[in-house]
DNA sequence: CATGCTTTTATGTTCATACATAATAACATG
DNA sequence: CATGTTATTATGTATGAACATAAAAGCATG
């Protein structure tokens, strides 16, 4: 019984990860219970509780009432990316960021955008294309449509100097949404806007985002050859 | 005043949320502290202060303390992806696993691939690639090296019935890594795999896992032309 | 007016206690 | 022995009170 007084959560934490790694708890094992780990810290259930949830949220840990709490089996690594507005994503590799609207225009859909979009094939939608620069040369081809029912005041917009990525994130709330990333070979169009090679391989990032159940927009971001999302475990 | 009884925090969430959608509370906007909602709510501060933690936690919120808690100017939307072990990527989506060993050596690395991992350039590694399989189709590639100094016990593996995939992370903890998502080509070797056409666009998904200040294995896999990686917003 | 010190304040955390809830284990009953 | 009921148990949550801490705002001093 290792009785230590002055314990943060964080320190609970850090000592569960310590013996995770340390294989003392190995994955698939059972764990003290939180009323056993408080005697033996020396500090309240509550806190301890406090710790175990953070690294059940992270995936290190399996917890079911009653059963108990054990180091999960294989540690399914949650990858966060933070998806933020482009402008910001250019600007914080420390490079000039560029903005160019390419295309706007307002016209019935092709059906697979209507479809994604929830809305009849015959409502005219909003189109807006962009290119997104930094230090000059391109760097993301934005391709949106935005649900102009839903979202009318976007119709008043001309996109010339904000981008619709930044405008309807500060001006549309949404609920929720999906995102994929695949990757894409480069059409001609594409080409020529990003200033690649036809048929290079692009990063596709897609989104699509609802506010309850309307349609917000559905957008789809290529990356110019070579881009990297990144981030840790 | 709308005082309210029997408060959850998820209640008290959910009606943060409310307000926030409805644009009560605007980006940028700076809320009521932990004290004033407590009283409107009719709850203790510690439900409110559970309740805002988290949505700070997904980046909807932005607190500091004594400036308050404001409504995310932009809300960095946090893609959350599960990188799970291959196999079981394939069986949840319903198809049969196949897994075909193609290679496995111990060699000195390519000059790339020791100095991700830190180690000399005359260190021998381990290298494995693998083909995993989807209802007998080819699904990814995975191409990995693992550092054989660190992780001396891989050696005595043959990977032929297991993945170095699941073998590592059952048998070897890690603590912290990198991971990166971009798209490339399929060179000649790939696409003889992955049975596609030579340069098609392939998503690639890059891994690099320390163990502490040693490298533990430095991975990247290439999934069949069309893959996508889904998730919630 | 700039600079450093002090006060104030909102969030952050700990604690003991109590009760809620899900899920297992034990038991009873046919 | 199968099946449904009951007790047990580990996690989950709520509360009030207290103290910690970061950071803004106010104040003083040169």
């Amino acid at each position: 019984m290792n009785v230590q007084t002055a314990q943060t959560w964080q320190s609970v934490q850090k000592e569960v990860l310590r013996r995770i790694h340390a294989r003392d708890w190995k994955p698939g094992d059972l764990i003290p219970n939180e009323t056993e780990l408080a005697k033996e810290f020396g500090c309240a259930r509550t806190t301890v509780n406090r710790a175990l949830r953070s690294l059940a949220e992270g995936g290190l840990l399996e917890r079911r009432r009653k059963a108990g709490t054990r180091v999960a089996a294989q540690p399914v690594a949650k990858a966060t990316l933070n998806i933020a507005v482009i402008r910001h994503e250019v600007e914080d590799r420390g490079a000039r960021y560029g903005y160019q609207l390419a295309l706007r225009e307002v016209r019935i859909a092709p059906t697979h955008i209507s479809a994604a979009l929830g809305v009849g094939v015959q409502k005219k939608l909003l189109h807006v294309m962009a290119l997104h620069l930094s230090n000059d040369a391109p760097y993301a081809l934005e391709d949106r449509w935005i649900n102009a029912v839903h979202v009318p005041d976007a119709l008043k917009q001309d996109f010339r100097s904000i981008s619709a990525n930044e405008w309807l994130l500060q001006n549309v709330p949404y609920t929720r949404g999906e995102i994929s990333f695949s990757a894409k070979p480069a059409s001609a169009e594409n080409a020529n806007y990003l200033n690649c090679p036809e048929k290079s391989a692009l990063l596709a990032v897609d989104r699509l985002t609802w506010d309850h159940d309307q349609s917000v927009t559905v957008v789809q971001v290529l990356f110019a050859p070579g881009h990297q999302i990144r981030t840790r475990l």
